[in-house]
DNA sequence: GATAGGATTCACT
DNA sequence: GTGAATCCTATCA
């Protein structure tokens, strides 16, 4: 679970056809563990939760509520039951096709990637992407494929720990990670 | 085989 | 601030 203060400030790189990319900077993360009792992999490993058994850098897609995907990283050890729920996203390229995307039009970037299910419609997340692995080098892999490059915290960014929010157990875990930038303010 | 519930978002009051 | 939309999975009979 010390993997998810490390992967704020990291960068998902989704990629289209025509060499077409979206780039979005992870500003909040969750973690989840097999410990957790709001985690999918409280009650071991099932057909559904299987990739947040694999190994630590691949990815976990599942669908929320029927109508949205979410986004987890997978983080422990191979048969761990371990990952990191990506939360909100600031998209640092491809702004305009993550907007079609979303058919967000002109209202403002702040709303854009800011919600898990949001994050996955502006990068066209879906369950294709299931299993895949996040940490191959970006010049082997062609259009579909989503990569997690490093990112550091930057000078005079800070992070902060909260409660978790949006689910029914074990809310008051301090499991969330929020990036605060300087200068553009808080998200959410 | 049937049912309850969810790591959410959006529109509406 | 409140509630509806919507569907897949896990759990139980």
């Amino acid at each position: 679970m010390d993997a998810a203060p490390r992967l704020l400030g990291c960068r998902l790189v989704r990629l289209f056809p025509r060499g077409v990319r979206v780039v979005g900077r992870i500003v909040e993360t969750e973690a989840y563990t097999e410990d957790d009792p709001a985690s999918h992999t409280f009650r071991g490993q099932t057909p559904r939760n299987a990739p947040m058994f694999g190994p630590a850098g691949s990815a976990y897609v599942y669908v929320s509520y029927g109508m949205h995907h979410c986004l987890n990283i997978v983080t422990g050890r191979e048969g761990t039951g371990e990952a990191v729920l990506v939360r909100a996203l600031v998209i640092e390229e491809g702004e305009a096709l993550a907007r079609r995307h979303r058919s967000w039009g002109e209202k403002p970037a702040r709303g854009l990637a800011d919600g898990p299910g949001k994050l996955c419609q502006a990068l066209a997340i879906g369950l294709d992407l299931n299993g895949s692995d996040l940490l191959r080098p970006i010049e082997s892999l062609g259009a579909g494929a989503l990569v997690l490059q490093d990112g550091l915290v930057e000078g005079g960014e800070t992070l902060s720990v909260t409660p978790r929010v949006g689910i029914s157990k074990a809310t008051d875990w301090p499991r969330r990670f929020l990036l605060h930038r300087p200068r553009t303010g808080k998200e959410r």
